[in-house]
DNA sequence: ATGAAAGCGCTAACAT
DNA sequence: ATGTTAGCGCTTTCAT
């Protein structure tokens, strides 16, 4: 393994004056940087970054924790967050917390084993409780719909107004009797997460309307997935639940339920309109294709990125965390169409 | 930030000590180690793993090198790889290639500034002629279709034999002008790819029925993405060309199909027959549910992590690179039902 | 414009 | 069973 002090002697230099032409710093001749550069590649040098970090206590490298790395959703937000830190002269390395609460502390003690400069964490396992936890020793970018108010900068989602968006143009094509598939929803209001917000924007659009709210049309999901939301529309169907509208948590828990209802002989968007949340990509490809509310995905991850670069680059600097809320779309396709 | 050396002398003791009691070193008398550990505790000590790989050369740390992180297949092995690491205590971090051979070696390169022990490269870029510049300082495993017989440990998927199997499925139920969607094929008979070997099996499924090849049915896309799918699926019913199956060289491309065709007002199964590769979860829940081969996405993963591991710990250990193809099945589904 | 010295936090090798 | 010494590869500081 080629070393610095390797490179030095080839060029026949100090080691030092190899790290300042390596780090573009001014004052090096250029005769002198042309020579070290030679040998640089001659010896097909690397830095060695365990080293370097040792020195400056940065990577150059920032981790994005997230509940999986299967779920579209994620890889949408994983690409865009990619390329975001790019442009920043920055690598992401991606690793997964199965949306466990334990998972999540410990990407975050992990993050501060000085591997990465900072940590964007999706959080779907800590609550408002743990907020505090978050103040690690290294900057912090939260992504996510559990603890608002917390000790890091957030970007979240327009969930209560996107959510009644969805529900509204459920109303608008006509549906009046609009289930809303959601998970477990906490008993106290610092409980927040995607269900409980998304849900509190459901109820203001039938509210908005006149429409009555009906406990029996917010059902419960086991999890965020296909399967979850196949089954239910199928026991829903099953059950002769009276519905003409579906507005799901998210666009993975709708393509289960296209697919549930039509086991059941449910037609959409003839019978029931359905809309999702997320505009993942396969939502535009599914027969029929899916209506979505569409967060600005591009723009969250350009914040989340920009507030931690932030953070990194002003360590002592204690500014007030900061949240963004991202804009979003009501994306029309055929599974509402019709009236 | 709490160092080694100070829990030391909380404790009342040598670093060396500390560091015996952090990697478990016998020869630490159980009240040492019980006074280490709660100073440990009381100080909130993390080890700094840029130092310690500085002296060890280990970070237990792996890589994983994928083209997209928001395509549904790499997200499927990841996951699986990240089963099979956590099993070996190893922590891996998934980074972005953007299918792009310049990046596929830097990721290469980069992994050997120390940040990884060893990285499971999937590559679509790369093909026989760089097999040589695999050779990394750092441990490497190949996973992809595109290098055989190269320099490193290699698992791939049974390209050939499952893809004559899929398309022998269509003709046993029925087809007898069966479409091959498929990626660019090179000239040479060095340049594997996916494309190719399953072309390859399509053939010989054709040949093994007495059935004719025609070079019509093998449509060339420009992408493995939904859009590409659906665009060709649309253009091929428009044109009137005449089939009843159709192979897809992945589930993606076989999602956008489906689309493109009930754009044309072609019916799957009815009048078309569909079937994919790869058995990623969306297949199951798509209108119709999608027929595909399912390789052993579990198995890959666990012998890509194995052989990695075995030569992070035999380093100097020259053994003959390996090759592991997993097996598969497939999963007949709606979109190839009747005859 | 270049170099020498020191040390980041940790552990291998060798004492004791 | 525990401690001492030395040094991994790099950069900060200060000198020349």
């Amino acid at each position: 393994m080629t070393t610095l002090k390797d490179v030095a002697e080839a060029a026949g230099v100090s080691a030092m004056t190899v790290s300042n032409v390596i780090n573009d710093h001014p004052h090096v001749r250029p005769a002198t940087r042309t020579r070290v550069l030679a040998a640089m590649a001659r010896l097909d040098y690397r830095v060695n970054v365990a080293a370097r970090n040792l020195r400056t206590g940065r990577t150059g490298v920032i981790g994005l924790a997230v509940p999986e790395v299967n779920a579209t959703y994620y890889g949408l937000l994983a690409t865009a967050i990619i390329a975001a830190a790019e442009r920043r002269g920055l690598r992401v390395c991606i690793e997964r917390t199965g949306a466990r609460t334990e998972n999540e502390l410990a990407a975050l003690s992990r993050s501060r084993n000085r591997l990465y400069d900072g940590l964007i964490l999706t959080t779907v396992g800590l609550g408002t409780r743990d907020a505090q936890r978050l103040k690690a020793d290294l900057p912090v970018v939260l992504l996510g719909e559990r603890i608002f108010g917390g000790p890091v900068d957030h970007v979240a989602m327009p969930n209560v107004d996107a959510s009644r968006a969805a529900t509204h143009h459920l109303i608008e094509r006509g549906c009046r009797r609009i289930a809303f598939l959601r998970g477990t929803v906490g008993d106290t209001p610092e409980d927040v997460d995607v269900s409980s917000l998304r849900q509190a924007g459901y109820r203001q659009a039938l509210r908005d309307a006149g429409l009555p709210l009906d406990a029996s049309l917010e059902q419960c999901l086991p999890s965020f997935t296909m399967a979850a939301g196949a089954e239910l529309a199928r026991t829903m169907a099953g059950e002769r639940l009276d519905f003409d509208g579906v507005f799901c948590v998210t666009d993975t828990v709708a393509m289960g339920v296209l697919r549930g209802l039509a086991d059941a002989g449910v037609r959409v968007p003839q019978d029931v309109k359905v809309i999702g949340f997320d505009n993942v990509d396969e939502s535009a490809y599914l027969v029929p294709s899916l209506s979505t509310v569409a967060p600005d995905h591009t723009m969250m991850a350009e914040r989340a990125v920009d507030f931690l670069v932030r953070r990194i680059e002003n360590e002592g600097d204690m500014a007030a965390p900061e949240e963004f809320i991202a804009p979003y779309t009501v994306v029309v396709r055929e599974s509402t169409e019709g009236r």
